[in-house]
DNA sequence: GCGCATATAATGTCTAGACATTAATCGCGA
DNA sequence: TCGCGATTAATGTCTAGACATTATATGCGC
């Protein structure tokens, strides 16, 4: 306040932007001090993809491959992440850009958490688009690999089997409760993820 | 403020969290309206590559493949971002985990912007752990995809030649200009990303 | 009807003061 | 010296008011 002659309220604002960029943290009565290790974080994009191909300006489809409810299974592994036990509607399905294939993803609904989406029909519209929609989710988290396609993968995105694959794994909940659990899957040299970052105060 | 019985800037710094969350976009005279495609941003870490493998208790190492410096080549393509023309610090490098290859970097150092990197021996130092020090940069550009190995790299690597790969490429700049572009390359199995993604006033 | 100056309604930002919260520190007594 | 309560120095949050900024809306003259 001294060093800028400004309100307590202007020095708060200001550091509280540098706090949430994780450059300094704060602590009562010991202080504000510069963080220590700056790790390096970057705001990711994950887009709707039906979004991202029309802006690509080409056709957007969904294709639905699979369709089941079944008890969750406790070997579905990272699935089971969602929801200790309870009806899920499982579905696989295909999308595609200009009738091509785009990519392929493998999805788990929690019906308890929204059991609309047992009704409804994803034989065209992706379960994506309709869960943002529909079902809201509070928390998420995603997981980024790079996997060789199988077999089937290979045939049905139309690539060399073992092609490296980008993988998106999202878990997302609602106020604690499991929502859904998708994987993604995009041949390598189809998508990319981009993500930028810049700390407050930038112009 | 007439609903929640509080002052405007009470108001104005929640709505403040809502906008930088992504979930209501303000606009001056019009007022400020639900965002419409709620676009899915996580949070992504990168770590330093010498910490992660420090936090898994293996010994962590970096070998020095190549090193050159020269001019800045405009057949760079991606690298090209970086700065229009001047002297670049070229190094290739290996990262190991345990002695085994955990992932290599190719990575491009503008001197012009860091010039004590011309000086500094990088045979046995991470140049990105020394870069994060010694030369902080303000801005960042990520690029993630999935890559098939080449021979080379499948060789240094101990992969399987195609074998799918995670690839970040990394530009960094230092209030517009650029320091250092960086391409990363880590077997599938060895290494993911993990974004989480919690909006403000989540407990 | 068109173009332009003006008004307006929203956001953006700052001030000065008040009170709350919390963790480190100090001081005192055992 | 140890333990514990009181103090204090920091952050956290809110208020009520002021002025700045800017895109939209309005109204007027041609």
């Amino acid at each position: 306040m001294a060093e800028y002659g400004c309100a307590r309220m202007t020095v708060h604002k200001a550091i509280t932007a540098l706090a949430s960029a994780g450059l300094v943290t704060r602590n009562k009565r010991a202080g504000t001090l510069v963080a220590k290790p700056p790790v390096v974080t970057a705001v990711l994009e994950i887009p709707d993809i039906a979004a991202l191909i029309a802006a690509r300006s080409e056709v957007y489809e969904f294709r639905l491959l699979s369709r089941e409810i079944r008890p969750l299974r406790a070997e579905d592994g990272a699935e089971a992440a969602l929801a200790p036990h309870g009806e899920v509607l499982a579905l696989t399905g295909a999308h595609l850009a200009g009738g091509e294939p785009f990519g392929l993803e493998s999805r788990i609904i929690n019906l308890a958490t929204a059991p609309e989406a047992r009704d409804r029909d994803f034989t065209v519209e992706a379960p994506g688009s309709w869960l943002l929609h529909h079902a809201p989710w509070t928390d998420a988290r995603h997981r980024i690999t790079a996997v060789a396609a199988e077999a089937t993968q290979a045939r049905r995105l139309g690539v060399a089997r073992g092609g490296a694959c980008l993988q998106i794994e999202r878990w997302t909940w609602r106020a604690g409760a499991g929502v859904t659990f998708v994987r993604q899957l995009f041949p390598g040299d189809r998508y990319d993820l981009v993500a930028e970052f810049s700390p407050p105060g930038a112009t």
